[in-house]
DNA sequence: TATTTATTTAAGTATTTGCTTAAATTATTA
DNA sequence: TAATAATTTAAGCAAATACTTAAATAAATA
């Protein structure tokens, strides 16, 4: 495919679009490692996990299959992925496992996690 | 599938359970709101869209196609999406129609927005 | 009114996602 | 050391996602 102009109308601001381009440039790396937190976070099960996590501090995958009422395969395959991106971390304790909030995205996660609640209450 | 206790393990605090399950309970219409939310941010081409909104307030179609290097369908579909649970909104101009962050959620992607660059340019 | 332009919608498809069940690890304990 | 327990990994599959191209809308203009 050809990617020049999509549309030719007179308004169009070629200096904004340059800019604006420019600007993703800039802020690539930072976009790309964000939104890569923000999908881990956009699956009902995994926010409830972080949710869960900020409470506690730290809980076990059977903990997770329990409050969750799911598989705890299912668990451990959601647990990893997050666990891949540094979003939480592991500590062992025998035969258990004990995750928590990585130290740092802690702040990140806290201030999304901050609008549940309060203001969002609707129903 | 049956649900009652995953592990057996004698550390496993019932009560912590049960609490956790009442919190996620008493959230879950937000918990369910703001993860949608947060799925929809999480698509990197979305991210980019809202990323230029917040810094260019309205764009339209075919300035996201330009600067994003992507067909206008499939950038009208990334709109509608965002579109349909009101995290954006519409302005009609002729035939151009322009796209901004809705009143409603701008507070709430401002503080994920301000991730960006700042704190998390690490490359 | 016919044509052009900006946008949306629809159908088709390859990829990704999130579960399932079964098997493999790893550590505890009898 | 054998059995049990907590967790992870792997394979398989149905559903969701994000694009493509083609067609449909809707508004401006010649």
């Amino acid at each position: 495919m050809k990617f020049e102009t999509s549309c030719i109308r007179a308004e169009a601001d070629h200096v904004q679009i340059l800019r604006c381009k420019e600007d993703l440039n800039a802020v690539s790396t930072s976009i790309e490692a964000i939104s890569k937190i923000m999908a881990l976070a956009g699956n009902e099960v995994r926010f409830k996990i972080l949710f869960l996590l900020q409470r506690e501090t730290e809980l076990c995958p059977c903990d997770f299959a329990d409050i969750l009422e799911m598989s705890v395969p299912a668990i451990s395959q959601h647990l990893r992925k997050m666990r891949d991106v540094n979003v939480i971390s592991t500590r062992r304790e025998g035969q258990t496992i004990f995750y928590s909030i990585s130290k740092e995205n802690e702040a990140f996660l806290t201030s999304i996690l901050s609008n549940i609640e309060s203001e969002r209450k609707i129903a």
